[in-house]
DNA sequence: ACTTGACCTGGAGTCAGCTCCAAGTTGTAT
DNA sequence: ATACAACTTGGAGCTGACTCCAGGTCAAGT
């Protein structure tokens, strides 16, 4: 068979402890994977990119149950197929540009009091612009 | 007395829900409210700027725990007398700008995949370049 | 006097996301 | 034959961050 990976090895190529990849599928994150004969899970190269979106989707705040749409679509499904999934990563997207902004606005402000050459920051409160003290330099 | 608070005020000023006030406080994040003889807490307005900087490292995926060091400085203090935290926050602020670029590789990533024009995008992960063909359009 | 509402305390329950464990099976090395 | 390592299952336990009581206090309004 073409590249069969054992869990060991796809924790290794993907990051995601043994433990935790079970989890995965007994949550139903991932689906049930293919067995050898001794019960012994097998694992594909499909199976760990499906893997590796999951750590991908993980990084951006995504809750796992969230993630369980975009993962049941098979490798190479045409996204255009499911307007459903279109409009959760147009959302999912939307979130994405917004932690960015929190996250600018908090570099902006830790810059500004420790090099004092940034911006003002207000760490991305409504209302007057408030500074934290402590941090002054 | 100057901006007195109660927690319900407190509250509808920051965000953050009573509940969760009263639990900050139980854990230690933050400090003992004052009471009034009534024994219902009164908050400062530094003390919801206190809350606003929880609300503010939370954004950044700081644990509670790790913000503790850096809400225990009072307001005004001069961060340059505590080296420690000046490290602490030079460390946060490394993590944030990584949080920000695997953001920004997944945008790529999503915006590559939906309209076609962004650069490639693998996700932030090393090796060979991959893609999860079910984004495809 | 009594109800109402905002608050208090301490403790229990919840949820996500793991993480660990015991007991069993299988395949390989000595 | 026997030990060992790598896996299996199902279930329990854990951490972080809340969230929800139950039962009590207090001040103001009718």
């Amino acid at each position: 068979m073409t590249d069969a990976y054992t869990i060991k090895e796809a924790a290794e190529h993907t990051g995601i402890p043994e433990e935790t990849i079970r989890y995965y599928e007994r949550i139903g994150l991932l689906p049930r994977a293919e067995r050898k004969q001794n019960r012994h899970r097998v694992y594909r190269p499909k199976d760990l990119e499906t893997m590796r979106l999951v750590t991908c989707l993980k990084k951006t705040g995504m809750p796992l149950e969230e993630m369980k749409p975009f993962l049941k679509l098979s490798v190479g499904d045409d996204i255009s197929e499911h307007p459903e999934l279109h409009d959760l990563i147009v959302e999912h997207r939307a979130k994405i540009r917004e932690q960015m902004d929190s996250l600018q606005q908090i570099l902006d402000f830790i810059d500004s009091q420790m090099i004092g050459t940034a911006p003002e920051a207000e760490c991305g409160l409504a209302g007057q612009p408030k500074r934290f003290g402590f941090l002054n330099l």
